[in-house]
DNA sequence: GAAAGTAGTTTCCTCTAAGAAACTACTTTC
DNA sequence: GAAAGTAGTTTCTTAGAGGAAACTACTTTC
């Protein structure tokens, strides 16, 4: 008889497991936490605000994840009447519900930091 | 003159940026999460107890994340005096205080999931 | 009419994350 | 002495993440 999982095999865990990959596949890559983080702060921002407040990123990089974002309903995305024509994209309510997160990934990082040097 | 970003321009936001792409970066993978909450609920575990609680990882992801896990002080590894050989790994004080983010990240998932299907 | 600003897309490239399978090495049990 | 259990390492391969640079397309300002 091949022994299996104990910890992890109740229903509970399964689902915290599950819960946990499925946040992750949402979350993943390099920049979605911060571009969330700039749009919680900022409301309204266009493109090239986000390009030039998310240091680092490109613009391809920044069109494909705010296009995941979209997709799932975390950001609005609104193309505005205007000339030249502006974007404006902003955090949903739905997607403010992440800065609980946010903040617990901040503060832990922070910590993480202290203790490296002290 | 260039237009420079505002939001983030900050020290505060500056410093938040860093924390986060320093969390993100040690608990970077699929696997570090499930890994670490696996070690929290049930403490000191081998390598083949690991192996079968962490649903569907391989030996070579399993050794090389328990590696960056420990070099970052996570969690510990203990070589026991057995025979044969056996291997304790158990997370650290300074690992548990993972506990509320992956709290944070199961609960969020778990929302995803009912505002998905509800 | 050239420059600069809006908002992206496309192409090409590299590097890494991840996984499958086979292997080492040692010990105890059948 | 073969099987099964301990704990990994090594090799080979592929899919995807990420980045640099050029390009589209349209408008307003100098």
């Amino acid at each position: 008889m091949k022994k299996k999982s104990i910890i992890n095999d109740t229903p509970v865990c399964q689902i915290r497991m599950q819960a946990i990959s499925d946040s992750m596949s949402i979350l993943s890559g390099k920049w979605k936490f911060h571009i969330i983080g700039t749009l919680i702060e900022g409301n309204k921002l266009g493109f090239m605000d986000l390009l030039r407040e998310v240091d680092g990123i490109g613009t391809k990089m920044l069109s494909k994840e705010l296009q995941d974002l979209e997709m799932n309903q975390l950001i609005k995305r609104k193309v505005m009447n205007t000339k030249p024509i502006t974007v404006q994209y902003s955090i949903t309510e739905y997607g403010a519900t992440l800065a609980p997160l946010i903040d617990e990934l901040a503060n832990w990082g922070v910590k993480y930091r202290k203790s490296v040097h002290g």
